[in-house]
RNA sequence: GGGCGCGUAGCUCAGUUGGUUAGAGCACGCGGUUCACAUCCGCGGGGUCACAGGUUCGAGUCCUGUCGCGCCCACCA
């Protein structure tokens, strides 16, 4: 045992004040970022890792990035606390389209667009910006009070991992993963970009199908009429397609029929693809222009007419409606096919439109030389570590989802016409006679290697998801092997939204798996997304959206995060209302004035502390054992449930033992001991300064802030409470919760038979008592007992035999306890005659329930004995109180 | 078309491997100037756990189906 200690003046006086969140997070964050616990110990135990999803830097930070700091900042404080080396790597990502997209927006602003700065003019813009917010999420993040390592902070522009882009790139190109081809991809013509698959946001929109009547070749005015949601294509057309069983259709195929308007001669041919439900049977065939028709098209030597451009307006091939957007050229084109007779009818039509995610223009599905990453032998070992359970997935369905996804997918699309991103590695020589492609990891290729000759570098740039795909192995140094490589590669814990579950998570794993030979991370934690009060996404058209940087200077972010973390189930979307970040707050401050209770007594009694921090008591004193044993249980319990990543639970536990069971019974309880002997204040003192402090550290990871300034107050040791150990488990006193239990239900009963009759809640009345099996115990606590029921203490009898009330008395029972309460005078005999009526009721069905339970035989013989011995009690418990109402009922008269 | 989630008190939601009388916050009613806290304390009212079957000694929890709401995936033009 070292020093008997106590906080100083100084450290008390800031307990002396009001709760002020807002004064206390302002002085921690800075304190904390220079205590140097944000970077991972020296431990040799195995580290937890976790890789901080990157905000983009296209703004400021939403209430999403809040729930993911709480979640992320709670298991790394919680595994720090336990001993574990933890990094929480921090990050920004500089999101490509979207990043692109606000400084655009911010040019058209002045009048202005990319390409009156031209490239390079515009990119500095961009850094400009990139560097403004950068800082400013940085800045949020602290105040959010997330203990990242900031000494790592990364962002995907930067020359490390941007480096690891190029690595990766050259890498999957040599092994003949990553190739170059025209297909058919989505383009979006505001953004003038191809997107990949996930890219593209599908909406069911009103929308109308055209009847077109093509007409045959030589067949004698015979026409085939074909349907279609998107007219305009037809200038495209270089085929129609029949189901080959299709009946009404047999005699067309291999004839040609004549598009109207171009006049085009085109072949009728058989496809499966085609279903004779749909319309009229019969499909025009634009392989320029639509995914199905692209496979048609392929498969029967089809011509591949492109009729727009990638700016979105008809083309030359378009013929009369050249230069014409598309959708003013759809017009025109249905205007002119009905003054040809050849609209055969409209009818209205729902179907699912693509849009850009972005800016939610139309895409136009068209024909264009891109970069691909070939997917299946990446997916496959991907589809493999999800299956074998080397990546466990939280909660467990998204597993399903994710494999649907890999098993089904498409190859990946990953070069995008914009300026603002990772440049694609690959430069081609400028003399067309050598026409050498080359790919490096060099940042600049000024010459061919083949020729000598001038080259150029691809002016495209990569998915943005490109780059985060390697977060969680360029954030540690890849491609040079370092030791923070080596020593946190994979990490523990990918905890992201399920929003990005495609994006990113699946990318992260193929990516690892082929670059590392291990999967990046052990668990995929996914959190849903936070809505509004009324459950509607949070969006800044909507002018719903909150700040959490507001609501943490309004409330606290402990009060924040402690919402967020007690709200949200994982996978779950989850809506935030102020008033329950006010409940959290004042369950903050009851922490908080609790605190100032106890220095109260560390001022007259000295704590003692070893290595660990207060000394544990060994008190024989019933409502000191209760609350021991009641921490122990907690933290068992909180324990179990943080390592079941229920986080959730494990904080409203912690809660409502701090407030139901530390302050509103222990506290409350300990007043009366107070002005007592020495001794007896000292280990109430001891009592309070081992629960509260210990109890502050099971708070610890949920909210940082509060515990950190508590803790200082408090009798401890070490330097903060970031690395006070997390509780070690002990075990339970059962007969002292169950003791201290039973006269908290006495308490509780007795309080309600006073509210009910009416006396006044400071009236001290008197009390005879029969404490049953718990007799011992009460005496014991005659004074905790007294003072809490407001019984004189003079007043408090215990008794040996069951009282049999008088005339003015109220009795009470509570378990097998019984408690009289003289109150000459003021029973009102109509409204206690009631009460028991109602009391007995209960009683009589509490009975009714274990009579039937133990009734049934097969319940006896099969349910495991203590859930039978609990039954039993119940009957024999419930039995008597019936018995002893009763008696009391008859006693009063009518 | 396929898949997933949700439906529990007036509102917002917890409820873990099935096991006493299903919980919390807010709201509501009654009462409280006890020197930690009115950002508080005490007491109370309020639920056929969407519906219908099934498994089980026992179901809010597991299974099947139905209804309602939401989401994801998918190349029927």
């Amino acid at each position: 045992m070292v020093t008997s200690m106590n906080p100083t003046a100084a450290e008390r006086q800031e307990l002396a004040k009001a709760y002020d969140p807002a004064a206390i997070e302002r002085g921690l964050y800075d304190w904390w970022d220079e205590s140097g616990y944000f970077q991972p110990s020296e431990s040799d135990r195995p580290p937890f890792v976790i890789v901080m999803p990157p905000p983009n830097v296209t703004g400021e930070l939403h209430i999403g990035h809040a729930l993911f700091v709480s979640l992320e900042d709670l298991m790394i404080r919680w595994h720090r606390m336990r001993g574990d080396p933890s990094l929480w790597i921090p990050g920004a990502d500089h999101a490509g389209i979207a990043g692109q997209w606000v400084v655009e927006k911010e040019l058209a602003a002045e009048g202005l667009t990319r390409h009156d700065l031209g490239r390079e003019a515009f990119l500095d813009r961009v850094w400009d910006w990139m560097n403004r917010y950068r800082g400013r999420i940085r800045e949020q993040l602290k105040l959010l009070g997330a203990s990242c390592d900031w000494s790592r902070f990364a962002f995907t522009m930067d020359p490390g991992p941007s480096r690891a882009v190029r690595h990766v790139f050259k890498h999957l190109y040599d092994k003949g993963l990553i190739y170059r081809g025209e297909r058919l991809i989505s383009w979006c013509p505001r953004c003038r970009t191809a997107l990949s698959d996930l890219e593209v946001v599908y909406r069911d929109e009103a929308s109308s199908l055209w009847y077109l009547a093509y007409p045959v070749e030589d067949a004698g005015g015979e026409k085939i009429v074909v349907a279609t949601t998107r007219p305009e294509t037809m200038l495209g057309d270089t085929g129609v397609a029949v189901h080959p069983d299709d009946e009404r259709y047999r005699h067309l195929i291999g004839k040609h029929v004549i598009l109207p308007i171009l006049g085009r001669r085109i072949p009728v041919v058989t496809d499966e693809a085609v279903d004779p439900a749909f319309g009229t049977g019969a499909v025009k065939v634009t392989p320029a222009h639509d995914p199905n028709d692209f496979e048609i098209g392929r498969r029967h030597g089809l011509p591949f007419i492109t009729v727009m451009d990638l700016d979105g307006t008809m083309n030359a091939a378009a013929g009369p409606f050249a230069g014409q957007a598309t959708a003013a050229a759809r017009a025109a084109v249905v205007a002119e096919l009905e003054r040809l007779g050849a609209l055969v009818e409209t009818k209205p039509h729902q179907h699912a439109i693509g849009h850009c995610q972005r800016c939610d223009t139309v895409v136009e599905p068209l024909i264009s030389k891109q970069w691909f990453v070939e997917m299946a032998p990446l997916a496959k070992p991907a589809v493999e570590v999800a299956k074998d359970g080397r990546i466990e997935f939280v909660p467990d369905r998204f597993r399903g989802v994710y494999l649907n996804w890999l098993e089904n997918i498409h190859d990946w699309c990953i070069s995008r016409q914009l300026w603002w991103g990772h440049r694609i590695p690959v430069w081609y020589c400028q003399d067309s006679a050598c026409g050498e492609i080359t790919v490096s990891v060099e940042e600049t290729v000024d010459q061919c290697p083949a020729c000598g000759g001038a080259v150029e570098q691809d002016p495209d740039v990569l998915d943005t998801w490109f780059s985060s795909g390697l977060w969680p192995f360029s954030t540690l140094g890849w491609p040079d092997d370092t030791p923070d490589l080596r020593r946190f590669y994979p990490s523990s814990v990918m905890e992201t939204g399920y929003d990005i579950l495609f994006f990113w998570v699946a990318r992260m794993v193929f990516f690892g798996i082929e670059i590392m030979n291990e999967v990046p991370f052990h668990t995929v934690y996914l959190h849903g997304t936070v809505r509004d009060a009324e459950g509607a996404r949070m969006s800044k058209t909507k002018g719903n959206v909150q700040d959490p940087t507001e609501i943490a200077a309004t409330y606290g972010a402990d009060a924040l995060r402690f919402t967020l973390l007690t709200q949200a189930a994982p996978g779950n979307d989850m809506r935030l209302s102020l008033q329950r970040v006010e409940s959290a707050r004042n369950f903050a401050n009851k922490l908080w004035n609790a605190t100032r209770f106890a220095l109260r007594w560390f001022e007259r009694s000295p704590i003692a502390l070893d290595e660990e921090g207060p000394v544990r008591p060994e008190p024989t004193a019933l409502a000191d054992r209760w609350i021991l044993s009641r921490l122990d249980t907690v933290n068992a319990e909180a324990t179990r449930l943080l390592e079941s990543h229920l986080y959730g639970e494990a904080g409203r536990q912690i809660q409502d033992f701090v407030w139901s069971e530390l302050c509103d019974w222990y506290i409350e309880a300990a007043k009366v001991r107070q002005g007592g002997s020495p001794d007896d204040e000292g280990i109430v003192a001891a009592t309070l300064a081992y629960v509260l402090e210990r109890a502050v550290r099971l708070l610890h990871p949920f909210m940082p802030f509060l515990t950190e300034a508590i803790w200082r107050a408090l009798p401890h040791q070490g330097q903060s409470i970031m690395v006070a150990p997390w509780l070690e488990p002990s075990p339970r006193d059962e007969e002292a919760e169950e003791a201290f239990g039973a006269l908290i239900d006495l308490v509780r009963s007795i309080r309600n038979a006073r509210a009910e009759a009416g006396v006044e809640p400071g009236r001290w009345i008197a009390a005879d008592v029969y404490g049953g099996r718990f007799a011992t115990a009460f005496r014991e606590s005659a004074g905790e007992l007294a003072f809490l029921a407001r019984v004189g203490k003079d007043q408090l009898r215990f008794v040996e035999v069951r009282p049999e009330a008088g005339g003015d008395e109220l009795l009470v029972v509570a378990g097998e306890a019984v408690a009289a309460l003289p109150l000459t005078g003021i029973v009102d005999l109509v409204a206690e005659r009631e009460r028991l009526t109602k009391e007995i009721a209960e009683a009589q069905a509490e009975q009714d329930r274990a009579l039937a339970q133990l009734d049934n035989k097969a319940f006896v013989s099969r349910a495991p004995q203590a859930v039978v011995e609990v039954q039993r009690r119940r009957l024999a418990t419930s039995r008597e109180q019936v018995v002893i109402l009763q008696e009391r009922l008859q006693a009063l008269g009518s």
